[in-house]
DNA sequence: TGTACATCAGTGAACGCGCGTTCACTGATGTAC
DNA sequence: TGTACATCAGTGAACGCGCGTTCACTGATGTAC
């Protein structure tokens, strides 16, 4: 398998393809995007069950049966797009993580994190919140575990402040899942708020209820 | 205005009745019943934007078109829905309160009689549940105001709880949507539950983060 | 009580529509020599 | 480089299907006298 060496013949070819052309692969995989954007798009307003694939194929602006050369099925383009979106939800806790927060003001910042990553990416959660209780029972299910993962992920991470080292991991795991909760909650809330003050008074009220919890985690005794 | 008033016609006639037949009105209502009934029925296992009105009457025993002796549209059936469901579920939390629950074990007693009252009318839950995010605008909205509701009686309960009495209204507030959400994550929760050991575990669940919860209320200084 | 008429919940046939899926096809891209 | 053939992403027509909605109807129930 050396096709990616260059020959004189591929390499001109692919120069002028560079001006004017793509390759089929490369046309094959722009046609997909094509499907996944256009998707999104249209989930917007509608849930995945009320998307047909019709739709989707007029608003990627090709014809029905061509889905069929990307897709087996809806539900196939459904589980990518669960799989698209907790990619990009991945990548902006792993920014979070990344940035070392001032740890007086730890609560604000992953607030504000989560709101203003929530905002540059609605179309991700509002899938995401759309689908987690509702739709198809395979998408559920994908979803479900794949905000367990982000769940135990943060249990691990929690395991190292200060004043949890000596909790145990079901308490971890179960203070996790109430932060875990809360950011859906939040994020769902964003969902509707359409100018910057609901965006505020959600700050606000996201920060309060996140306070709420850690006073209580500090007066908590973990029993390993 | 006295068609109450019992004529020796009207008792002999509803005296056969009350043997082999209804009034035309009570049949009505019958049917009215059966279409409501049914459509919960479908519920179990689809979204509501996914039951087509052909289905709900199949499932009742009507032709199609007597669905709309009953309802405009399936929006209105659906909105029916939501009233019904938020119905049994006041009543639900009214006798919760009505109990008074002894002060030592209230969150345990909470999480009982919330995991029972879910698991009573599973039906309800689960359509509450799916539609929240998901589905028709208009049911979504619909759900929210109920919901804000519930979470606005909870603060005024809360308000009368020693060491909350001097805790501003807002503080009040964003302590009882804490709950709400809770109570809400947890009937989700329950929905997959399908043997008394994955109940069991998250009862517990529910009560540790509960209790978390509290912990931190009772740590928490609200500025009126 | 008996009769004649009104009401109206439910029927069943019909409609046009958008759907998912299939199929043989086309024509541009890729490959072998 | 040029030619002959293979590949395959995308097409467009066709299909059968279940849908929501309409309509004139039926026949049991209700009402007036």
């Amino acid at each position: 398998m050396n096709s990616r060496t260059p020959s004189s013949r591929t390499r001109r070819s692919s120069r002028s393809r560079s001006r004017d052309t793509l390759s089929r692969e490369e046309r094959k995989e722009a046609t997909r995007r094509a499907i996944v954007a256009a998707a999104l798009r249209l989930l917007d307003e509608r849930s995945f069950s009320q998307l047909s694939l019709r739709e989707v194929t007029r608003e990627a602006g090709i014809a029905p049966a061509a889905f069929y050369r990307h897709f087996d099925s809806m539900e196939a383009l459904g589980l990518v797009l669960i799989d698209e979106s907790f990619r990009v939800l991945r990548d902006m806790l792993r920014t979070a993580r990344a940035g070392r927060l001032d740890p007086k003001r730890i609560i604000e910042s992953s607030v504000d994190i989560l709101i203003d990553g929530v905002n540059e990416r609605r179309e991700y959660w509002q899938f995401i919140g759309r689908e987690r209780n509702s739709g198809l029972t395979v998408l559920r299910y994908a979803i479900r575990t794949e905000i367990r993962l982000i769940t135990s992920e943060l249990a691990i991470d929690l395991a190292r402040f200060p004043g949890l080292t000596d909790w145990s991991s079901e308490d971890l795991n179960i203070l996790a899942s109430l932060f875990v909760n809360a950011m859906i909650v939040i994020a769902e809330a964003i969902e509707d708020a359409t100018d910057q003050a609901s965006l505020d008074e959600i700050k606000r009220v996201a920060v309060k209820q996140l306070r709420m919890i850690t006073v209580g985690v500090n007066g908590w005794r973990s029993k390993p």
